[in-house]
DNA sequence: AGCACGCCGACT
DNA sequence: GTCGGCGTGCTC
């Protein structure tokens, strides 16, 4: 009898596999399959890579497999292979990528047995259908319940019987005595996508119809073979959903059991992604065919719906970036809504961006996957350029009578000079346009990228602003909440009476957040209902969507916010657009700073006249000739990606060179300094560097955070596979340099 | 990352 | 006399 050993995958910053003795007669070991290991002091769960007959592992330190998640199916072997590229190109352990990819849930043993139980089901027989209504006490009402269910439906789960009576399992188990059910006990994940049929009523949905230029779309889509990325660049309003919508349907259509992944930047839009997924599929799909997938999930439900898409039940799956690493074994094709969007770059931990990774996951099992955006990110829009992605346009609003916008922009400058009026940071035409749409009942939208009252609070006689004592950053006024508050680390106090500095009493707000700015439209225009939609006012869970549904249904006629009120709401009545205070993004440090800004730009313009009713948008600005806001004026983002495009080009910067950033904290910014000096250093010692250059290490623009001194080291090269060898042998020099210093890794950096 | 061990300052 | 600070070392 031949001894079997496993390596098993840790969730801990060693890039190391772990041998284990695998003695458990329970089941045979597979790749993929869980286990609960003993390491160190603890007992953790980990992931089986390999299967051997050997170990190279001395056996007095050599420990035993505790227990094996035998009822999970195990990951597919092309699901390591993805945990193992990202841990690859991504600079981390697999087993730093591959355990918290999976829920929360299935990484606690405990919990294993109840989601992972075998789906009970009951059947009621014929000798059951005559027998049990009469064969029951008239009074025992949860019983009759019970019974009455089963002979409307034929059979019963085990949950389902549950909800209609605490004590149904006994109960059930008393009538299969009887010969009145039959009980059939199904293995976790067997059932399959057995469930296939649909359960809706079939009633017809309707479906619109597709524009020439949305039929070109969905015909490529639907022709690729193998490997295909598409660039779906359209227009606000062009109607991307519907060609993803279609595109899905077709795959569903030709490939029975394939699966899909949809991926939308933000929570806030899972619900009427889902809403009309669900709607559109009600006829071909079962409920449970269409799941979600991001962290605003409840463990539990979290975990079954990643194991609905693990076993295949899950036929759509609908989800923020963290959805990028479920297990899909019959993925067939990926759509990755708004790709341009930050938010598919994770922040913390592993940093991936979950749209590289969707491309990474077609290219990787031969098969189509969409981008799609108004406002493709340059590094998109540089591989269609090239040729590498298909670029499909829809250049015209869906609905036939919605036109693009008339941006105009409003010279700040200007009106000042002419002495026009205008009241807290409101112009008097932007004042002048909402007044019309107010008299006309329609509504407005009014975009300010920054939340709070005001950004700070300063004393005109000695200059004092107020700052955050852990931060070295101004901390922000809010009024409803009285209070000072610091965005970075959370500290806050009361306001102030007086200036602690000189004593002075009048201390006064300065520059304009959300919240001042819709105190001053209450006053600016009389009976306007106004509306704030940002962070602050969202904070309770479930908030955002009761908040823009009393948008949706005319309750609110101007609507002031940040970004949040950019993306993706379709709102029916909205007409104008104004945005304030666009103007510090244009001359940023940070070379994707205008790149974000005309995103946003665009997307907060294509607000406005969605539905057929002429859309305006009033751009404030004291730069009125910067070529951003042309570009935007003329609403052309072929221009815009072009110019910059060309400017990345001729000053090196991506996507025509390769980056990473090592950042280091400290209790000193003379230690962060020293850490990355020193790195630096090492970097350039290794045989490998050649290809590869190190900037000078710099502080970051925000220095101290919470106390901590920050500070950051660019690292870039012509060649993505000298930098990923460089980054690989320079792991193990970071790692010895000495010093109470945590530092992190991120390839492919967003903010630098 | 955890979680121990281990060697030096202010307290019941 | 101990409680506890965080330096450093290990985890199959």
């Amino acid at each position: 009898m031949t001894e079997t050993y496993v390596r098993v995958a840790l969730d801990h910053p060693l890039d190391a596999l772990y041998d284990y003795r695998y003695s458990l007669d329970a089941c045979v070991p597979e790749p993929g399959m869980l286990v609960r290991v003993p390491f160190g002091r603890r007992d953790v769960v980990g992931l089986i890579c390999e299967v051997n007959a050997h170990s190279d592992v001395p056996a007095n330190k050599l420990r035993d497999v505790l227990a094996v998640c035998a009822a999970c199916p195990p990951l597919s072997l092309q699901w390591l292979a993805l945990a193992g590229f990202a841990a690859d190109y991504y600079q981390r352990g697999l087993g730093e990528v591959a355990l918290p990819a999976l829920p929360q849930a299935l990484r606690d043993p405990s919990r294993w047995a109840r989601l992972l139980a075998p789906e009970e089901r009951y059947r009621l027989l014929p000798a059951g259908r005559a027998a049990l209504p009469d064969a029951l006490p008239v009074r025992a009402q949860a019983l009759r319940r019970l019974a009455q269910a089963l002979a409307e439906s034929g059979e019963l789960d085990a949950a389902e019987a549950r909800a209609l009576h605490p004590k149904a399992i006994a109960t059930l188990d008393a009538w299969r005595d009887e010969g009145w059910v039959e009980h059939e006990s199904i293995e976790f994940g067997a059932a399959g996508s057995a469930s296939n049929g649909a359960s809706g009523s079939g009633a017809a949905v309707a479906v619109p119809r597709l524009s020439d230029e949305q039929a070109e779309a969905v015909e490529a889509i639907g022709a690729a073979g193998g490997f295909a990325p598409f660039l779906l660049h359209g227009v606000t309003g062009s109607g991307k959903t519907e060609v993803y919508l279609r595109a899905l349907a077709a795959l569903l259509e030709r490939e029975p059991d394939a699966q899909a992944l949809v991926l939308v930047p933000e929570i806030n839009l899972t619900p009427q992604f889902e809403a009309a997924f669900r709607t559109r599929f009600a006829a071909t799909l079962a409920d449970e065919a269409i799941v979600t997938l991001h962290s605003g999930l409840a463990e539990g439900e979290r975990a079954r719906n990643w194991l609905a898409a693990h076993t295949g039940r899950a036929r759509i799956v609908l989800g923020t970036r963290l959805a990028v690493l479920a297990s899909l074994p019959r993925l067939a094709m990926l759509v990755v809504d708004e790709e341009h969007d930050p938010a598919y770059k994770q922040q913390e931990g592993l940093r991936y961006s979950a749209r590289d990774l969707a491309v990474w996951r077609a290219k990787q099992l031969g098969v189509p996957v969409v981008l799609g955006s108004a406002t493709p990110s340059l590094e998109s829009w540089w591989q269609a350029e090239q040729g590498r992605y298909t670029r499909l346009t829809l250049s015209r609003r869906a609905i036939a009578e919605a036109v693009l916008p008339t941006v105009k922009l409003i010279d700040l400058e200007e009106e000042r000079r002419r002495g026009r009026a205008s009241f807290e940071g409101l112009s008097g035409p932007l004042v002048a346009a909402m007044k019309a749409r107010l008299e006309r009942g329609e509504q407005s939208l009014v975009f300010l990228n920054r939340r709070g009252y005001a950004p700070t609070l300063a004393c005109d006689a000695c200059g004092w602003v107020a700052g955050c004592p852990r931060c070295s950053a101004y901390v922000v006024l809010h009024k409803p909440e009285r209070a000072l508050r610091c965005h970075h680390c959370g500290w806050e106090s009361r306001i102030p009476h007086s200036c602690p500095e000189c004593g002075n009493v009048d201390i006064a707000p300065m520059g304009r957040g959300t919240q001042r700015i819709e105190e001053a439209l209450a006053s600016a225009v009389p009976g306007a209902r106004v509306l704030r939609i940002d962070a602050d006012s969202t904070r309770r869970k479930g908030s955002a969507q009761a908040l823009f549904s009393d948008v949706h249904a005319g309750d609110v006629d101007i609507l002031v916010g940040t970004q949040m009120i950019a993306k993706g709401h379709d709102f029916q009545r909205v007409s104008l657009v104004g945005v304030l205070n666009a103007d510090n993004a244009l001359f940023s440090h940070d070379f994707r700073a205008s790149e974000r800004l005309f995103a946003q730009l665009m997307q907060v313009s294509g607000r406005a006249g969605r539905a057929g009713l002429p859309g305006e948008v009033l751009v404030q600005t004291r730069y009125p000739r910067h070529p951003l806001y042309h570009a935007l004026a003329r609403q052309d983002y072929v221009g815009f990606a072009n110019t910059t495009l060309a400017e990345r080009r001729d000053a090196h910067l991506p996507p025509f060179v390769y980056q990473a950033l090592l950042r280091a904290e400290g209790r000193t910014l003379e230690a962060a300094l020293a850490f990355l000096a020193q790195a630096a250093a090492a970097l350039t010692a290794l045989p490998a560097a050649g290809r590869v250059m190190a900037y000078d290490a710099v502080p970051l623009t925000i220095v101290k955070v919470m106390n901590v001194h920050r500070a950051q080291l660019l690292v870039e090269s012509q060649s993505r596979a000298a930098l990923q060898a460089t980054l690989r042998a320079w792991q193990p020099a970071l790692r010895a340099l000495r010093g109470v210093l945590r530092w992190n890794l991120e390839v492919d950096p967003l903010d630098i």
